[in-house]
RNA sequence: UGGGGUGUAGCCAAGGGGUAAGGCAACGGACUUUGACUCCGUCAUUCGCUGGUUCAAAUCCAGCCAUCCCAG
């Protein structure tokens, strides 16, 4: 008997390609769309994930690909385990990736969950990733997407053993443009959609206007200063600065400088001279290890401190159960508290974690 | 009140007779399933004001205004 796969569709064309190919293949599908947040809470009805053209667009591919297809809703975990970790990382001073959050907790978990409830076997994503097993290690590979552009395993890093072993990712072969050339071959409604970007439950790009209202707090002003202390203006409320950050800060100084830390406990916004963002060395925790247990000795790695930036070349220790060490070999810009960690072997994730 | 300095865009700032550099900020766009970074584009019909000299004045001259510093 043909395995069973749960789609999930966003009603993007990613999704409904791969959509597409799962069923080519022979899988007996089930697509689904999840109601992740209400479009009034993302102040932007139209434009939610889960809102009524998102899933009217799945709906019309499931359809002509035969497939049943369901809403699922995971408002309340997406709510706890995604935006309110979101909140409460930029309350903390950092600054988190609810994207890598979303796919640890809703996709590669809620969404399992509920495939197990149904009996289905497997679950497949329009990720730009690709899962292989080896037979030498006895494992399930993550690795990087054929399309280096679109390559998205860097959100992915969190995914286990048995998520791997139970996840299909057809896109990971292709590139966005045939993905795009299938869709339209297909007819399919959504096929010149465009990609989508900035946080999905913040659709206006303003987070830190979406952290006020979800908080009811407003985050008072405050004073940016240099490295030596020295006042050079006012900030709007710290949690719209990250490290690294220069546009925004409304400062007419003589040369452009960048936030370069945040001192949560005096409510102050230090800012500095771009070279020096630069540093080398620092402790992710909350990690996950895809190629093996554990890491008992220094390994040479390629990692990256943020989604999008090419690999550098660095040292991984492991310190504690939970935690690892990184030394790049040449210093990285910005690295910020809060983004993730993600270490590589050429195209292989060998795992990541949360940067400190 | 006397002496000196300075007034060019939101901020800083070049230009010292020939038709307003640059930086910062801002805004717009590209990039992007996170925040950022980056890149591209826009941004003074006018130089404190009023007169004068000149073919031509931000530039030279006069007066005024504003502001800063030093004296008292």
């Amino acid at each position: 008997m043909a395995k069973s796969v749960l789609v999930a569709m966003s009603g993007g064309v990613d999704s409904s390609v791969a959509a597409y190919l799962i069923k080519k293949e022979g899988y007996e599908a089930v697509g689904v769309t999840l109601s992740l947040y209400k479009g009034e809470d993302a102040g932007c009805p139209e434009k939610a994930t889960g809102s009524l053209s998102d899933v009217e667009d799945a709906k019309s591919v499931a359809n002509q690909l035969s497939m049943e297809h369901c809403v699922f809703n995971y408002q309340n975990s997406f709510k706890t385990d995604v935006i309110d970790r979101f909140v409460s990382s930029y309350i903390e001073g950092k600054t988190p990736n609810p994207c890598i959050d979303c796919n640890k907790y809703i996709k590669f978990k809620k969404l399992f969950e509920s495939a197990e409830q149904m009996n289905i076997d497997c679950i497949s994503t329009g990720h730009y990733a690709i899962i292989e097993h080896d037979k030498n290690m006895q494992r399930y590979l993550l690795k990087k997407a054929i399309d280096l552009t679109k390559d998205q395993s860097y959100v992915l890093y969190s995914l286990d053993q048995n998520r791997l072993s139970k996840t299909l990712l057809p896109l990971g072969s292709l590139e966005k443009s045939e993905v795009r050339k299938i869709a339209q071959e297909n007819g399919f409604l959504n096929a010149r959609k465009s990609d989508s970007q900035d946080i999905c439950f913040v659709p206006d790009g303003k987070y830190a206007d979406f952290i006020e209202k979800h908080t009811g707090k407003c985050f008072q002003n405050g004073q940016f200063v240099d490295t030596k202390g020295a006042i050079l203006g006012e900030h709007k409320g710290i949690i719209r600065y990250t490290t690294g950050q220069r546009k925004g800060l409304g400062l007419a100084l003589p040369n452009p400088m960048y936030v370069y830390q945040k001192d949560m406990k005096n409510n102050r916004v230090i800012l500095s001279d771009e070279y020096k963002l630069f540093s080398k060395s620092f402790y992710a925790n909350d990690i996950n290890l895809i190629t093996k247990d554990s890491i008992d000795r220094p390994l040479k790695v390629r990692a990256r401190v943020r989604y999008k930036q090419k690999e550098q070349w660095a040292t991984v220790e492991q310190v504690g159960g939970d935690r690892i060490h990184v030394e790049f070999d040449s210093p990285q810009r910005a690295i910020t508290s809060g983004q993730a960690v993600v270490l590589y072997d050429d195209d292989v994730v060998i795992g990541g974690g949360t940067i400190e």
